[in-house]
DNA sequence: GTAGTTCGTGACAGCGCTGTCACAGTGATG
DNA sequence: CATCACTGTGACAGCGCTGTCACGAACTAC
């Protein structure tokens, strides 16, 4: 039994007395089969447990019925709920998902070297990719349409949020609540991923300057995203300032719960005495009650694979789309409004 | 350009005046082509920017290339790794990875249906997929060999972790700590995952008759694993009896998250007056500082995708081989020494 | 009733590879 | 010097489909 690749279609056109055209026209559903006929050939496709040999049609039609996705690693829940928004956009098409994950140098050679997906997918979505110039070129030797997901890319479709935007909004958001002493950590090490860091820090810069708030460049800090002692480092930095924030803004959730992390071991009340706001809507963010910027991940999935598929089945489709995806505000309880102690004087 | 799916292995032929056996024979690495003339067609396939298409190939050879990997959904951290575990290791075999993420009824009855990884993947690994008898008997008409990952099925390969000895251990780690009433929260909703919950639970008991400890059924309560007001009323429960636990052991980390959050809103300390310990060793048990017991999920999906290349290229393979990872205490911050105080009477 | 049209079906080539067989060239053996 | 083994290469069929073309039957129109 095993080993056993199942009946061709040559096996069902025989159980059901007609052609293989036929068997060949039903399986596809194209309209100039005899509903008599057709129904003789599903019955036979049945019983025979047949289904299309993928490799053998694309063959013929140049065409894999696979999408192949490259993602900087597997384990960031950013990553899963992108594919997860992809996964039923893409079966629904009746596509199948070419997952690569490139996070080792040596991946990264051996990926770019060999381009495995070439010949072997029909468009490649690239999901918050750091490329460098020489694998960006590459990429356009596979031949298929590329897709860019959650990274903006001239002359290419992309799928992405307005960051700048978003961070905007947060930074108001805080500012409303009457905070003049916001601080925001950015991360120093994007560790592959690809995303406009710059863009939020605008953001956040903008709004500042929209409420008549100079800026203070020591409320900027870099920290380390995954590791360890350099955001208490950040932390004290802020926290020992004559003039400390009332606010932080954290460029993504996983600072965030770092953040609230030292300052619950710092006995300093979120949000009394500092308010936190993160970025992204982690799947974790609920629980640890962090007010954050929503991204629409899924859907930034779920937009990219429909977009490959309109590419797909139209060739002249257009290869330049842009597509740009809201943010929201999801406040919880890490924000509120600014303590009257610690800071007296005003903007 | 675009469309254009490259080289041909004819037109590397022609390009490095051989045949197209020859090309074939060089681009499969068989040792009986001369050294000059590997160097000729590696030249000439790099100056196309040629790559084999597997659809042709593997028309002739009945292997695809390629792995299929079902999951009962793509956005928790336990399949993120063990996905991460598999890519590199099927990379390195020179395999693709092929993702079918079945969680809503309608994907399952349209995989289930249709079966879209017949004739596409040389194997099937089933990771912590909850089935139904009829499902599970459809794929074995896959024709494929099955890899069972995170669950364990009889007559088939599998690759799972010793659930019953980590709880026996964990529990015991909670015992030497001179805990004696100890909780035990198991999840309600499994939500389509599989894995060995009975057997967690059984060595919790196992561990606590080791220790002479007598059993009470209300300290095993069951909570939602996702969802909210439950947990808060099983807490309610533990911490309302007469001699409430002094330790609690959640089965998964996801709801010894929870279990924290409530503990914390309700100024319950931990570990003074409640340790708690967690199974998984989920990617946010670090910021969480709680003590868990560490399944080496990575490893779980790297040890699955070697058994899926072993049993691919060998066809005498053994089909029913089981691999049993051990899991380790990672003691953390959640769990300390029992507290004098509430309880008095011994075992 | 003849010509034109549409519908449903079959025949057949060929997509790009691989596996088998054949065969020329080289060196070893007696 | 004839025989044999071995090495490196080419010729060719065919894997399981799809696309094109051809063709008979059943209509429609005048």
């Amino acid at each position: 039994m095993a080993g056993d690749n199942g009946a061709t279609l040559a096996d069902v056109a025989q159980r059901a007395g007609v052609s293989p055209s036929t068997v060949s026209r039903t399986m596809r559903g194209l309209s100039t089969v005899s509903p008599e006929t057709r129904a003789r050939v599903e019955k036979a496709a049945r019983e025979l447990s047949f289904s299309i040999s993928r490799s053998a049609s694309s063959l013929v039609t140049g065409r894999t019925g696979r999408v192949a996705v490259l993602v900087p690693n597997l384990e960031s829940w950013f990553l899963g709920a992108a594919l997860a928004g992809m996964a039923p956009a893409l079966a629904e098409a009746g596509m199948d998902m070419l997952v690569y994950s490139v996070t080792t140098p040596e991946e990264r050679a051996h990926f770019f070297d060999h381009l495995p997906a070439r010949r072997n997918a029909d468009a490649l979505l690239v999901v918050s990719f750091a490329l460098s110039p020489g694998e960006r070129a590459r990429l356009d030797d596979l031949g298929i349409p590329l897709i860019f997901v959650s990274q903006h890319e001239e002359h290419r479709a992309s799928v992405y949020v307005d960051d700048a935007e978003a961070a905007l909004r947060g930074t108001r958001h805080l500012i409303n609540l009457g905070h003049r002493r916001i601080a925001y950590l950015e991360p120093a090490d994007p560790s592959g991923f690809a995303w406009s860091s710059r863009a939020r820090l605008d953001g956040y810069r903008t709004a500042l300057a929209e409420a008549g708030i100079e800026h203070d460049e020591e409320l900027v800090r870099q920290v380390a995203q995954w590791q360890g002692p350099v955001l208490d480092a950040a932390v004290g930095r802020l926290l020992s300032m004559a003039a400390p924030p009332t606010a932080i803004f954290a460029e993504t959730d996983d600072i965030a719960f770092r953040l609230l992390t030292v300052l619950r071991g710092a006995n300093v009340r979120v949000p009394d005495r500092v308010s936190v706001l993160g970025f992204d809507d982690h799947a974790m963010a609920a629980a640890w009650d962090l007010s954050t910027m929503a991204q629409p991940v899924r859907r930034l999935g779920r937009e990219a694979a429909e977009l490959a598929h309109a590419v797909i089945g139209d060739p002249e489709a257009n290869l330049e789309r842009h597509v740009v995806l809201p943010v929201e505000l999801v406040p919880r309880g890490s924000t509120g409004p600014a303590p009257r102690s610690p800071v007296a004087g005003g903007a």
